[in-house]
DNA sequence: GAGTAGATCCTCT
DNA sequence: GAGGATCTACTCA
């Protein structure tokens, strides 16, 4: 199962790439133990210019530093003190991109992404959000700055296709503080899918 | 089904 | 010292 290559996520077009991710795998193997989601639901942040990035204006702090390496490399911080949020960097080093993975439909290891998040039974809410898909992933914060060809953490293409018409654009969640940028049509979702978060549509 | 409060802690000012 | 790229549970209806 090919890995994505670093030159995948080193494109110039945000959006571009966001697009491409979606249906592609997420695979975390800690201490050996796979498991894997595809990609159903994700941001763009679109660099300096983006009230809603945590890099608007070339703020660069011990946090977002990896947002300012080359493509290719994880970006996972805490929100509101719980939730491990996992992001993808994108384009040249210095130009500090992301995309925010949003939502996974589970491949592989369901059994143990169950544990991990506590639920008696798997259900939707199991990859459903940035926060629970961390959690079932076993994503943490110390997971940050690696690289998306690792042997622990990597995003890989099996070959699955969606169909263009089942994709949708619209703002981003979460990001009112962002004033007009959090209207910009930066989140990209499957339409109908059960494991995408949010309001349906 | 809709709306709201509380959890909880790291990061930056 | 404030606030956040969230989630759940609980209320009220």
């Amino acid at each position: 199962m090919p890995i994505l290559p670093y030159s995948f996520y080193r494109r110039p077009d945000v959006l571009q790439v966001a697009a491409d991710l979606m249906g592609k795998l997420l695979v975390t193997r800690w201490n050996a133990v796979v498991t894997s989601g595809r990609i159903v639901e994700c941001e763009a942040y679109a660099g300096i210019g983006d009230r809603a990035s945590h890099a608007f204006g070339g703020r660069r702090t011990a946090r977002n530093e990896p947002m300012y390496a080359a493509g290719g490399r994880s970006y996972v911080y805490l929100c509101y003190g719980i939730h491990h949020l996992f992001n993808v960097v994108t384009n040249e080093a210095e130009i500090p991109h992301a995309i925010l993975i949003r939502a996974l439909e589970p491949v592989e290891g369901v059994e143990e992404m169950r544990k991990r998040v506590g639920k008696p039974r798997p259900d939707p809410s199991l990859t459903r959000g940035p926060g629970n898909l961390s959690k079932a992933l076993g994503i943490v914060t110390a997971h940050s700055n690696l690289s998306l060809k690792s042997a622990e953490l990597f995003i890989a293409d099996d070959g699955y296709r969606l169909q263009p018409g089942w994709l949708a654009w619209s703002p981003r969640i979460g990001v009112d503080y962002a004033g007009e940028d959090a209207l910009l049509p930066y989140r990209l979702y499957v339409k109908g899918n059960v494991y995408v978060s949010g309001r349906p549509r």
